[in-house]
DNA sequence: TTGTAAGCGTTATCAA
DNA sequence: TTGATAACGCTTACAA
């Protein structure tokens, strides 16, 4: 494998000429250099990236790392963060599934002197435990943190406000029996839109009832194995309100085997807008989150973050979300026909 | 930040003590170590992964090159690599959309020195061109490749076979004129789609024909587009195979909408099994591709491959694909009852 | 504009 | 069992 000092020797230059040549900050005559380059490809020399932050003491590595690689919504943050790093000139070291603090530890002690930043989804307090130390040597963007941390910019999802949007939607509907289908205990934005359901229903006069809350886990088994419970309950719930669209999947399959009708005997609100929502039957109503966009403002941050690294400069961002209504709860889409013109565009940018 | 020359002072010993310390493979004295681990957690030392790899040449990491990140199948196959990866030892160092041999050499290039093998999908002659030069050095694993390559495993989808499944299923359903949606021309999957087909066809009796076969490219709307040439052919045809699970659902949409029914009016078969497929309505018959399977037996063969680099052993493996027979191609599952116990189970493993 | 040489933080080879 | 010290392949003062 030929080095710096081959395709000094080749060119007849010092391997200081080679490597200003091949960073091209400094000022080198014209024909040295192409003498460089023609020595270079004729060796068909590539610089060492490792040797060359050894010395530099960058990377131009991003670090990520999130709690499991399963499922379009993941999918998608890693392709915004893929996409604009890649852009940025960066790489992505990627790492998915930890549970635990020591995981998270393990991996990112893993990715020292290989990255110059971490990216991170840390979406309950176990794993943001961390990131304290972390943070001392490494800049940190979090997605998703249930709390602010200590020098930490941070990107989050409108979860509140989007499941507030949703029952007050349900509501206007006529709805009054809405149960919900809750995410993971410990999951910042499980809890947060199990808080925005009990707001909305506050707002509409209604007094939320602890049985019409089911324990999921954002898996769709659990949404469907939340049905049974939920068709249990006196008086019955006339609409159900799932904390992802997993579960309001899970959900609306296990009522068709019940033999009930979504949205007639129950309406069914999901929240993240997977693809696959708007392919059920009937499509489901949901609350849509830009992943691929949560992805790259994640990107941004730390771009930010590493551009400045004393500013200190910390942002929080969140993302917004948009209440997406489709056939599932029952209303019409504000589109006059009943018959689209395609297929809803995907969110491929 | 401390290295190891900090450790080193802190715990009164030689910076080659505490190198062996850590990596643990030569006998150090226990007194000697306890002190030196003592020193290092006091200083919250972690070692620095550029260095190490400088010296070893080796780098724990493995580069994943994908021509997309996009959707189900994708990520399973990421979560396919990321996971076998991680069990070994081994990051990744993910990096999606590569469309010329440019981008992947580039993509390549960047990752010198930092990675110790390349899995690459390369579904086309165009990105799997530049092969050649990159294995020159580095071990290179090749995900569904057009043609083998010199020194190179790799893993391939059973396409061909899985493709004239398909079409003898629809055959025994007593279809005869069967259309196709087609995949990106030089896409290797595509054309062993297509081949698949033809040969499906040819062995029921029946003469292929030009104008049953539309040309899609993977994406949902291509599918969708397909419908409308398709439904103007004459004889017009009882069936449509699709290349793949997206264009199938493009495809059942627009069908749909013009009225139709599936599977009573034209019967659909898709290929990949993504998560969606099952839950389509009617669901969707398809010929089932484990994607995780698939990255993780490009991991293992690049585990291999690394573990006897002189060995110069070329493993070509292929990955069996099987027709899943669900409602849209007209047939009833094997299971009597018409009701399922639950979500059919996604391949979590 | 170019070259010399001193690091960067490790591991590995020798001696001791 | 330990310690000096020479790599590893590069960047970057500093000197020429």
């Amino acid at each position: 494998m030929a080095t710096i000092r081959d395709v000094a020797k080749t060119a007849g230059v010092s391997i200081a000429t080679v490597s200003r040549v091949f960073n091209g900050n400094t000022a080198v005559n014209e024909d040295t250099a192409l003498q460089v380059w023609a020595a270079a490809s004729a060796l068909d020399y590539w610089p060492n990236g490792a040797a060359r932050s050894l010395t530099t003491n960058r990377t131009s590595t991003l670090g990520v790392l999130l709690p499991d690689l399963y499922g379009d919504f993941f999918s998608e943050v890693i392709r915004g963060i893929d996409q604009l790093a890649k852009r940025e000139k960066y790489q992505t070291l990627v790492s998915g599934s930890h549970a635990s603090v020591e995981d998270v530890l393990a991996a990112t002690r893993a990715m020292r002197g290989r990255i110059d930043g971490l990216v991170m989804m840390a979406p309950d307090s176990i794993t943001v435990e961390s990131v304290a130390r972390i943070r001392r040597r490494l800049p940190v963007v979090l997605i998703s943190p249930p709390f602010a941390v200590d020098g930490c910019s941070s990107v989050s999802i409108a979860s509140f406000s989007g499941a507030r949007a949703a029952v007050a939607h349900l509501v206007g509907l006529g709805h009054r029996e809405i149960a919900m289908v809750a995410g993971p205990a410990g999951n910042v934005d499980a809890e947060e839109r199990l808080r925005g359901y009990r707001r909305g229903l506050l707002e509409a006069g209604i007094q939320p009832r602890d049985e019409f809350v089911v324990q999921g886990d954002f898996r769709e088994s659990s949404g469907y194995a939340a049905a049974a419970a939920l068709l249990d309950r006196r008086p019955r719930p006339t609409a159900v309100f799932a904390a992802n669209d997993c579960m309001a999947i899970g959900l609306m399959s296990a009522l068709g085997n019940a033999g009930l009708s979504v949205p007639h005997d129950v309406a069914v609100v999901g929240f993240d807008n997977i693809t696959m929502a708007q392919y059920m039957r009937p499509p489901l109503t949901t609350v849509h989150v830009d992943a691929y966009a949560l992805g790259q403002k994640a990107v941004r941050l730390m771009l930010d973050t590493l551009a400045d690294p004393e500013g200190g400069k910390v942002t929080v961002q969140t993302i917004d979300v948009i209440l997406k209504v489709r056939s599932s709860c029952g209303a019409r889409p504000a589109v006059a026909t009943n018959t689209p013109a395609g297929p809803e565009t995907n969110q491929q940018r």
